[in-house]
DNA sequence: CTGCCTAAGTGGTAAGGCCATCGTTCCTTT
DNA sequence: AAAGGAACGATGGCCTTACCACTTAGGCAG
């Protein structure tokens, strides 16, 4: 599948910003530490900054650090929204299907409305429908979406899983950056009643019927997005 | 030159390499095609070859163009497995995400069963069968992981959906790149006995069974690789 | 103590130069 | 004429110097 590239990686900055890697491993330098300043690294390497800089670009672009002008260059090992990112560049680049996101996003949160019924934990059926009656409260549609987008993040937490949840605001940025459309009042109606009959199913563990409302709203949303 | 910056995407560099993202996608630069030279982009977007150079790195290292000394930067739109090596690096990075994946892993195939068993296609059915009779007749070690990693690709393939196969693939891959251990005899023939199991439940459409197998045997090899 | 302000540290950007590599052209040699 | 090689131009690789922009901390004045 993959013929091991034999190719020549000799440039500097390649080079440089594998030792970087490595240095990260070796120190066991964790997420929120530093990194020395670029022209300390260059001096420690004996190499120009332009070098170091270079590799730090790519290490930034590879979402293991940030840098922050002004104050210095983070390790950043545990978060990688950033590359996951680069996938769906990737992927949408060669089959945009919006469905097929869309499904991921489904399979993800009926995995979650699943844990929270089985787990039965309180706090986050208290925090959805806290977000729940901010919607209601809400008039501006800005607003609005964001707490939508909460509302969905707040659920896939249930899981407990960090891939879950990056995969999840990935899709939902996705998605509203490419609808800009205006909801109407009755639209917004139906997607907080569609968010408490969800609620209310996974209170009374009622997997079948969470499940199926969760279906019925994403498949709204779908229309809704599709159309646009 | 347009900073749109909302956040702290102030950085040039940033901006010429989104600006070069943006560059490929309205030329429509297909895998292959060359830019224009450092020299050149600089004197288009106005900027020094320093952050021609920087934004350039880090589209690289993204897997989004290739460089060759003394050539040119070419586009590559469709081979992702630079982005692939630095996901796997970022995996590798932390261990305890391990689990993450392995849950990914799992609710995918749940949703691959439930589809078999809603669309009732038999095709599915019939590949699978035949996976698992290769498996019972070769004795290769090497071979039988194949097998295994093939019946999951091939079950994934039944949601019909490209993302969820791509997802799985690299999840595979990963486990496949970090396991090197070997199974016994049985070990074996558990694993093909719940493959069996599995296609079995789910020509009788007993959809709890089938994904009550499913589990179990999930869970089985991840204690497999854990232990390892 | 509060608040302003300066200075030091750090990343960001520029300009210019020279080296290394690749492809092409064209000339030499056989 | 064909094969080989030398020279050149284009392009990326790398370095140096210098200066700008942002952040933080420490000192000074009120």
């Amino acid at each position: 599948m993959k013929p091991i590239e034999e190719k020549e990686r000799y440039t500097l900055s390649k080079i440089v910003s594998d030792n970087l890697r490595q240095y990260i491993i070796e120190k066991k330098l964790k997420t929120g530490e530093k990194l020395p300043a670029e022209r300390e690294l260059a001096k420690m390497m004996e190499v120009s900054r332009v070098m170091i800089r270079e590799a730090l670009r790519s290490l930034e672009s590879t979402g293991i650090i940030v840098i922050r002008h002004g104050e210095g260059a983070f390790v950043n090992t545990n978060d990688s929204s950033v590359i996951l990112n680069h996938l769906l560049y990737f992927w949408k680049l060669n089959n945009d299907k919006m469905n097929e996101l869309l499904e991921l996003r489904h399979v993800l949160e009926k995995a979650a409305i699943e844990q929270i019924i089985l787990s039965a934990k309180v706090d986050h059926l208290k925090e959805l429908e806290n977000i729940i009656d901010r919607m209601k409260e809400t008039s501006d549609t800005k607003k609005f979406q964001e707490y939508d987008i909460e509302f969905h993040s707040c659920l896939i937490k249930a899981t407990e899983n960090d891939l879950f949840a990056q995969l999840t605001d990935i899709i939902a940025e996705y998605f509203s950056s490419i609808s800009h459309s205006q909801m109407d009042q009755a639209e917004r109606n139906k997607t907080v009643n569609e968010h408490q009959l969800i609620v209310e199913a996974v209170k009374q563990k009622n997997k079948q019927l969470a499940l199926q409302i969760l279906k019925e709203h994403l498949e709204y949303s779908k229309k809704y997005i599709l159309i646009k």
